[in-house]
DNA sequence: AGCCGATAGTGCAGGAATGAACGATATGTC
DNA sequence: GACATATCGTTCATTCCTGCACTATCGGCT
C-alpha cells in the first residue's frame, strides 16, 4: 500500500532492461489509473481513502502523510481536492490542536468500495497474463532489485 | 529512449505482486533521476536533449512530442525551461512558417554528455544486482506484462 | 485566387508531487 | 512559569504531465 504515481516524465533510451522496465511500468499503472478513473477517482484519491478504511478512524493528515510515504503539502493538496469532492471531512482533533484530522464521510466510503473493486479486477487481470514461472521469477528479480 | 516520469503519486496497498511491481520500479526511476540530477538535469530534460543529440540536427517541437510519446504542450513548456537553461535554442523552420525547431547549444551538447555518462552509470550498478538468470526470467515476465 | 481542413505551436487550467518558509500549537527543561 | 525546540498544517513556487481551446500556417480543390 501507498507509493508513487506516473504521470509519466521521458526518459533516455529505451533499449535497455531498466528502461523496458520502467516502461512496463508505466504501462501497468497507466492500466490500473485507467480502470480507477470510471469512478471518479484517481490512484492518488483512492490511495488516501484506502489508508482512511483501513485505519477505521479519522487520522491526522500527518500520519497520512508517512503512511504514503510523501511530504506533508501534498496531503494538505490531496485532501482539499477529496474534501471538494465531498468524500472526506476535515476536523480539528480534539487533543492536540495543531493536528487536523481527515475523515471519511459515507460517500467516501462508497467511493473507496467501488474504487478497490475496479482496482483489484485490473490487478486481476494483469497478474493473469503472467504464468506462475514469470510470477515467481518476477519475485525475485524485484526483490534483487529493492535489496 | 523515451517514457514517463515517476513523480512519486500513492497509490492503494502493496502486498500484491503488481504493486511491488510499481514500488520497485519507482525505486528505480528515483535512483536514476537522482545520479543524473547532480548534473542540473532532470530525466525529462536529459531524454529531449538526448533525441536532440541522437537526430545531430535540430527538430520540430512536434516531433520530439512524437518521439517521447507525450503530448505537445509538454514540450512547449520542456523547451521553454531547457531555453531558459540554455541547453536548446529555439529557431522557426525555414521551409514551414508553422513549426518551430528546436536546436542543441553547445552548453546543452555537453550537458547531454555528462547526463548521459551519470545516467549510463547508474544503470549499470542497478543492473548488476540481477545474476544472469534474474535478468532473463524478467526479460520475459515484462514481454508477457506488455503484450 | 479562395476556401477548407489538417497540422504546428502556444496558452491556460488542473492534477500530482517536491521543497522551503511560516505561524500556531505542544513540550521538555531550567 | 517561561523559553527553546519540535511538530503540524498550510502556503507558495516549481516541475512534469494532461487535455482543451485558439491562432497561424500549409495544402489541396474547385
Amino acid at each position: 500500500m501507498s507509493k508513487r504515481q506516473r504521470k509519466r516524465a521521458r526518459r533516455p533510451a529505451a533499449d535497455s532492461l531498466v528502461f523496458s522496465f520502467l516502461d512496463a511500468a508505466e504501462a501497468v499503472e497507466a492500466r490500473l489509473e485507467a480502470a480507477v478513473s470510471p469512478t471518479g477517482l484517481s490512484l492518488a484519491k483512492l490511495a488516501v481513502l484506502h489508508i482512511l478504511a483501513d485505519a477505521k478512524e479519522p487520522l491526522p493528515l500527518s500520519d497520512l502523510a508517512a503512511r504514503q510515504h510523501c511530504v506533508r503539502s501534498n496531503i494538505t493538496q490531496l485532501v482539499d481536492r477529496l474534501e471538494k469532492d465531498g468524500l472526506v471531512h476535515r476536523r480539528t482533533a480534539p487533543d492536540d490542536g495543531r493536528s487536523v484530522l481527515a475523515e471519511l464521510t459515507p460517500s467516501g466510503a462508497r467511493a473507496h468500495a467501488r474504487g478497490m473493486r475496479a482496482l483489484a479486477q485490473a490487478r486481476r487481470a494483469i497478474v493473469s497474463v503472467l504464468d506462475p514461472d514469470d510470477a515467481t521469477s518476477l519475485k525475485s528479480a524485484l526483490k534483487a532489485l529493492t535489496s
